[in-house]
DNA sequence: TTGATAAGTGAGCAT
DNA sequence: ATGCTCACTTATCAA
């Protein structure tokens, strides 16, 4: 919060008061005045004067109030914005974010939908343990409902080569099969 | 906007004045007289009598922009926390959705790569042809930049049996390999 | 002239 | 007593 600045200070900026006469003190001087000096201050005066000294100086206090109070409103409202543009940007960026794994989704779904036909076509026994979760991958409309993202429930898998899988691994080796003359061949992966 | 209720409505509420006499014209009669008629009302006055009575008329309008500021200012700052809330929900929507989207992503890499074994394994040739993309399948901290999402080059693809294949397939067959006693198999997927 | 708004005043509430 | 906030008034600016 800035210091504050009033109008009564401005006016008199620069002026100084000879030593405390109370029908001439100044307003930043009567603002800053403690009760005690105030009393002090008050003792030779009249009922009437003390009641206006003490009112103007109520007065004074509330002209800062009123500016604080007007501060404060703006400042919210600074606040509010700010968080509504970090609110948007966090929007900006969850949405690119999701264009592009939305892509490698699609484009994994495809060289594994290939790999699929590849299997059948040529009769290779491939046993999946894993469910496949490809229905949820379409876009959520605006204002849908979603459950929290729950782990799938992962069937026990059959591994017969431990060694060469990791614990997510699902392919269960066909024992009949035989490969003699095939050259095994894949791309390596892009880096970011 | 609501309609505007001024203190000055409330106070005279209920009480009806006689025929218009100048000097006993209620606050909203005032307000509600046009120009002309204000003008007509005030041929028979003192020059005195007339500027009191304009500067109550336009002190009583004031009174009125007055409110219709203050309400306006709390309309605002109600617009700019429903704002806030739409878009804190678009985050939690497209937060969400981004988790499935990674957790299907991943499930779908933990088979592909199995897959991609089980070739491997079994000396079977599989030359793709679309770059995988996965290197930026990590999740992007808050604040980072990122390009806009671009479709990956896709090199030419290499497939022999054009009819079993969709455009965006990359498996070319291997010539020379030949399964004979292997059943396909393969899981249904789940319906969202 | 009309409408809007910043600043200042006073009332009333709360600490 | 002090601080805050609402409603109001006043001064000022713009249309």
């Amino acid at each position: 919060m800035s210091k504050k600045i009033f109008l009564s200070q401005i006016k008199s900026e620069g002026l100084h008061m000879p030593p405390l006469t109370p029908k001439t003190i100044s307003d930043e001087e009567l603002i800053a005045l403690s009760v005690k000096d105030l009393n002090r201050m008050l003792k030779g005066l009249t009922r009437d004067e003390v009641i206006k000294l003490k009112q103007r100086r109520r007065t004074l206090k509330n002209r800062g109030y009123a500016a604080n109070c007007r501060e404060k409103r703006i400042s919210q409202k600074d606040v509010l914005e700010t968080e509504k543009s970090v609110l948007r940007n966090e929007v900006d960026r969850l949405q690119r974010e999701n264009d592009i794994v939305h892509m490698e989704l699609s484009a994994l779904k495809n060289r594994y939908d290939a790999l699929q036909r590849f299997a059948e076509a040529n009769k290779i026994h491939v046993v999946t343990a894993q469910p496949l979760y490809l229905g949820n991958s379409l876009r959520v409309e605006r204002h849908e409902r979603h459950e929290p993202p729950t782990q799938p429930i992962v069937p026990q898998t059959h591994i017969t080569q431990q060694s060469a899988f990791s614990q997510h691994d699902f392919v269960k080796y066909s024992e009949s099969m035989h490969h003699e003359s095939v050259i095994v061949k894949s791309e390596p992966r892009l880096q970011p």
